[in-house]
DNA sequence: GTAATTACTATACTTTAGTATAGTTTAAAT
DNA sequence: ATTTAAACTATACTAAAGTATAGTAATTAC
């Protein structure tokens, strides 16, 4: 089965339809996500510049946000063997599509706002 | 500005786009949302059709979601003078254009497991 | 008169998420 | 010799989210 026949029948069964949507917000959980994929999608980044970029994280939530991320398979993590080591996280390829999704999110938000807010 | 206009300009500032995201995340947040969301994209339900619907929540936990949602403009809540009172939710407007998102993000959802996982 | 129904609220508790602070290793710079 | 830097990890704590259990008021059914 094709993915997008795939699509369509998961639309049709509720069951699977809440599980994909599961899915997805994984992705997104927490107050982290987001600002570290809306990092990477301007190219790939260090540890320490993430940690710069993003403020007010620590990087105790830096390292378990990515680590998650990379589980999830939205961050590829490199490390080269310089010394001391350099490590580098970028976005999957589904990590560059899930702009997307951010995109969808954001134009449904300002138009939520004019209609429900300021009229 | 009309609403085409604003999306792009709210696209082009980072800073607006991650408040915009909020907002849309603010929606679906917690455990919850996205269940009560989904029985009432099936059209309009009383407090306890909600509660036999949705799997396992708590009656303490379905009205503090139902409140979250009406003060977020998504739920609209009437009340019926009858004995005993007959309380009915449905969805909004802005509520029923959620379901676009919703969409999206199960598509993603989809071709991400596809590429992901199943090579 | 007891049980059931609707639409909740109250209180107490547990679990999960996030914060604060400090420490590790290896090496280069001053 | 001490400081700085990268890329984290460990421990302890607080705050937020969610659960469990019980209770309320008004009415109808048995």
């Amino acid at each position: 089965m094709d993915t997008a026949t795939k699509i369509v029948e998961v639309k049709k069964c509720s069951v699977q339809y809440v599980l994909a949507l599961n899915d997805a917000l994984n992705v997104i959980n927490g107050k982290w996500k987001t600002p570290i994929i809306g990092s990477l999608l301007f190219g790939k980044m260090r540890f320490k510049e993430l940690e710069r970029n993003i403020d007010k994280i620590s990087p105790r939530m830096l390292s378990k946000e990515l680590k998650d991320l990379e589980i999830n398979g939205i961050v590829k993590r490199t490390v080269y063997d310089t010394i001391p080591v350099t490590v580098e996280y970028e976005l999957t390829e589904s990590g560059k599509t899930f702009q997307c999704v951010l995109d969808v999110m954001v134009e449904w938000a300002v138009e939520h706002r004019e209609r429900t807010f300021s009229k």
